[in-house]
DNA sequence: GCGTTATTTGCGACTCAATTGCATCTGCAA
DNA sequence: TTGCAGATGCAATTGAGTCGCAAATAACGC
């Protein structure tokens, strides 16, 4: 059976392509990985998802990541394990990505260690800080038991 | 001129001691220099930290700030690049510090890295989420600058 | 105080995600 | 088609954190 990624390729050729950078196959193939994922995927994950298909050096995987991230296509997400894990940043109505994304609510799950994207929930801003301090970025984390495993 | 961690060392034995394990330098020394830091440290901090008046293994470090975030007095926070963090847990009103410390605010300033744990902040809660998860803990952070780099 | 014993510490080796340097390749514009 | 800035592949490196085991030591009973 065929990886369901496969069939994101050509909206992610599309999506690279309105970038107005270059178009190569490792960026569109990771690109399609993540489109085809309902929840954060670390590195290897993607290098795993794409062995088949789309071989590629594990470096070309961390580095096209970090430029989907710059790119402000997708977001990394810190995990308790160490480990990068990345998801695709939230399509404004418009069908443009947000440039910023500044408010964000995950869910780890304890048990299966998956981390989803809350987009209904957004943290209360502003929230209050000591005098000084400028808050430019707030992320929301909750750990506990997914659907699955509850 | 004397670490300030030194002067902390008196009120740290007496807090190991309270909690009925065993006494020992590494755990009185780690201790204190978390009780004398005004923001969250690395491991590596604390060694540094030590390295002059209490010389120790790395790994004797790792095991003693591990073993202070069983004990509930301490805490560690995921840092954004992948270095863990440790403050001493928020002691209640009647001494005794919280067993679980389920909900927090961090605020980590973007130019000069400090990790600072804002105690009357609280992630509003119950949080919504889908349906059939289950929230155990909860976890807010902001970034942005602290009062000194603003 | 003195020996006993369960814990803790120190040391070395190791794991593993992520990064760096550099030579080669390639998408794209001229 | 060609030139080249930018992207990729490969090998080596970094650095936080972990593991196993022998030596040291805190706490307990005598």
């Amino acid at each position: 059976m065929k990886p369901t990624y496969l069939t994101r390729i050509p909206t992610a050729e599309a999506h690279i392509r309105a970038t107005g950078e270059r178009l190569t196959q490792p960026r569109v193939a990771v690109l399609a990985t993540l489109m085809a994922a309902d929840h954060a995927i670390s590195h290897l994950d993607t290098v795993d998802a794409m062995a088949k298909h789309h071989p590629m050096d594990r470096v070309t995987v961390y580095r096209v990541l970090e430029w989907l991230v710059t790119m402000g296509i997708a977001h990394r997400i810190a995990g308790d394990d160490r480990v990068w894990r990345f998801m695709l940043s939230v399509a404004k109505p418009n069908g443009k990505t947000k440039a910023q994304h500044q408010q964000h609510a995950h869910f780890t799950c304890n048990d299966c260690g998956q981390t989803f994207c809350l987009d209904e929930v957004t943290p209360k801003l502003p929230v209050k800080v000591p005098a000084g301090f400028r808050t430019i970025d707030v992320d929301l984390k909750l750990r506990g038991q997914c659907a699955h495993c509850a």
